[in-house]
RNA sequence: GGAGAGUUGGCAGAGCGGUCGAUUGCGGCAGUCUUGAAAACUGUUGACUGUAACAGGUCCUGGGGUUCGAAUCCCUAACUCUCCGCCA
């Protein structure tokens, strides 16, 4: 959530930040600012008629210490007609605060000055390339079918348990995921996050502030009778463990990960986007989270980056990075990277990270503040990442690496696998 | 699922319906002392809103209510703890 004093501030630079990401209400800042104003407004004729309501109370105590009763029920006529000139504008101020932050609520969060124009997914920018692609010998297929051929994931059956999307991983195909969660919580922990374990449905609260409502309520499963919702990604609970908390500044930077499976609706495409481990319902993701003083988010960002590409080329996987345009950017954020691996069956780029700077854009909706050097209160900044999301890793582990031999798996995963290959 | 107890500032922990935004301790900050540090002593120390700055307003888990006046009384919800029951 966009703060209304950086809207009033800086207002032009606001809606052309705006404009960056392809928002269409820019009015909505005009909106905002009067809303405020008129919010203001009614405050102060407010306070102004508390004040004379506590200092007549006040009054009264003592009137009666001292015995005189007559004068005291004098006074209490003047405070009745004072508290009956409150409630109407109590009742205003309700409407108008309410409708501040419904329209607030609405911005999305400014992009950074390093993101590039753009509206579409191919204007993304490629920031870099690393791996190698590999040649595939004659008769190599797709994923789905190795799936099948290995009896590593069982579509059909998850399908009758549950629904489509719900994929039932099997004998070595579930080892994998097991492995694959292992390997990447251990490398996070490695370089200095803390392992959680969260809960995975959360309430509204902290659904609304990591950003999923009101923007995205559809694309959550919603358990109505206790009205929680399934998470979409770790972010969100592990996250909202600093919802509502003053850092000291020496607790900065918090660095968090953790396991969790993901969540999504997404209603909508077909077709071959959607075949074998492309896109489901319920995945399996390791995600890594910051929470830094706003000075160090960038670096922080580079850092994490940084982090999630050396966890591909551990994989030995062809990469790339993708500094993500105004037009495809998420709500939230302010600025995005993407990190693709190739499928070299299918010969298409599939998406298995995403790194974000918010900067104070969550911390704001979670009230989460530190103290900086000054002792001033400020909000702090966030970030998240993925390191990294599953089934695609499996997708690309399987198709690149397959031979004639079985699917030769990258030295790293040997350990947590228990085998070379499959 | 049943019964009981509780929820107060960064933490611990007081608090008679009216000078309580809240005693006190710890922690934090500043100072005295010291070559420096520790200890000791002294002072200081909540957030939000609002104002040019004062002033003013709000906040004692959330929501209602009683009252001229509520941290304090009543109702309600959430959470925590203890005991019982059930259970992987």
């Amino acid at each position: 959530m966009l703060q209304v004093s950086v809207l009033r501030n800086n207002t032009a630079d606001t809606k052309k930040r705006l404009a960056v990401k392809h928002f269409d209400q820019p009015g909505l800042v005009d909106e905002i600012i009067a809303l405020d104003d008129e919010r203001k407004r009614l405050q102060a004729e407010f306070d102004g008629t508390q004040a004379k309501v506590n200092a007549a109370s006040k009054e009264i105590g003592k009137l009666m210490a001292q015995g005189k009763k007559e004068e005291a029920e004098l006074i209490k006529t003047d405070v009745a007609n004072w508290k009956a000139a409150l409630e109407p504008l109590k009742e205003k101020m309700t409407v108008v605060e309410k409708q501040l932050l419904d329209t607030l609520v609405i911005l999305p969060n400014l992009p950074s000055t390093l993101v590039p124009e753009g509206r579409t997914p191919e204007e993304n920018v490629v920031v870099r390339e690393g791996g190698v692609k590999p040649v595939l010998a004659q008769g190599s297929v797709p994923h789905w079918d190795l799936i099948k051929q290995y009896g590593l994931v069982d579509f059909e059956t998850g399908a009758k348990i549950t629904g489509s999307g719900f994929p039932l991983y099997k004998g070595k195909g579930a080892r994998l995921q097991r492995a694959l969660v292992q390997y990447f919580l251990d490398y996070n922990t490695a370089a200095g996050y803390t392992e959680y374990l969260p809960p995975f449905m959360v309430n509204e609260a902290s659904a609304f502030a990591t950003g999923q409502l009101p923007d995205k309520e559809g694309q959550m499963y919603h358990a109505t009778a206790d009205n929680f919702y399934l998470i979409p990604t770790a972010e969100v609970p592990v996250t909202n463990i600093y919802r509502d908390t003053i850092l000291k500044m020496e607790e900065l930077p918090i660095k968090m990960t953790a396991y969790s499976p993901c969540f999504r609706r997404e209603a909508g495409s077909f077709g071959k986007d959607v075949r074998g481990l492309n896109r489901v319902h319920q995945f399996e993701k390791v995600e890594i989270i910051q929470i830094t003083e706003p000075e160090k988010s960038y670096e922080v960002l580079d850092e994490m980056v940084l982090h999630v590409e050396k966890l591909l080329q551990a994989l030995q996987l062809p990469y790339r990075i993708l500094l993500l345009c105004g037009g495809d950017m998420g709500f939230a954020s302010a600025v995005t990277y993407d990190f693709e691996v190739f499928s070299a069956a299918q010969e298409r780029w599939l998406e298995v990270s995403s790194v974000s700077n918010f900067e104070n854009f969550q911390t704001h909706r979670m009230k989460c503040r530190y103290k900086d050097a000054d002792g001033k209160m400020q909000f702090a900044h966030s970030l998240n990442g993925s390191s990294l999301a599953l089934p695609r890793i499996v997708a690309c582990l399987l198709e690149n690496n397959q031979t004639a031999e079985g699917i030769v798996l990258p030295e790293v995963l040997h350990r947590y696998f228990g085998a070379g290959t499959i």
